[in-house]
DNA sequence: CGCTTGACCGGAA
DNA sequence: ATTCCGGCCAAGC
């Protein structure tokens, strides 16, 4: 019988995990909300359906709310773009400063700029999702 | 307390 | 190639 939503230390321990794996993008890479958010996993009061939907979208939340010491500008959208909305110009010039190269149409080439991930020793340890 | 908005994404039209 | 729509939660007003 449990209560539609998630509970709220659910949703704290998923914020807490987003900005950990956010913290090992190196500078110079970029990755994905939805990359970021397939390490992730799923709270136990969610459909796996559901969680599939929106974790990329919860991502974007936790980042919304980024503590201090946490490379934001390195999270971008699944087209390689910067989502718009007020602070991408700041994104973007972070990111040109780390050697990030934007082409003609705003977007960043995941084949060259693409972070490839945590290792799975990584992953393991902190109890996170392999690939 | 109710309604709107939002740093997403994949599939459909 | 675009634009639209569904999916469901948290914050802000």
């Amino acid at each position: 019988m449990n209560e539609p939503g998630l509970a709220p230390a659910e949703t704290t321990a998923f914020y807490v995990q987003v900005w950990l794996v956010v913290r090992q993008i190196p500078p110079g890479k970029v990755a994905p909300y939805g990359q970021i958010a397939a390490y992730l996993p799923k709270p136990a009061s969610i459909a796996p359906k559901d969680f599939a939907s929106f974790r990329a979208r919860w991502v974007g939340q936790a980042m919304a709310e980024c503590p201090p010491g946490v490379p934001w500008q390195r999270v971008i959208n699944a087209q390689g773009k910067i989502s718009p909305r007020r602070g991408a110009i700041t994104q973007r010039r972070l990111l040109t400063a780390e050697g990030v190269k934007f082409d003609e149409n705003d977007k960043i080439d995941l084949k060259i700029y693409g972070w490839s991930g945590p290792d799975e020793e990584w992953l393991r340890s902190h109890g996170l999702v392999l690939p």
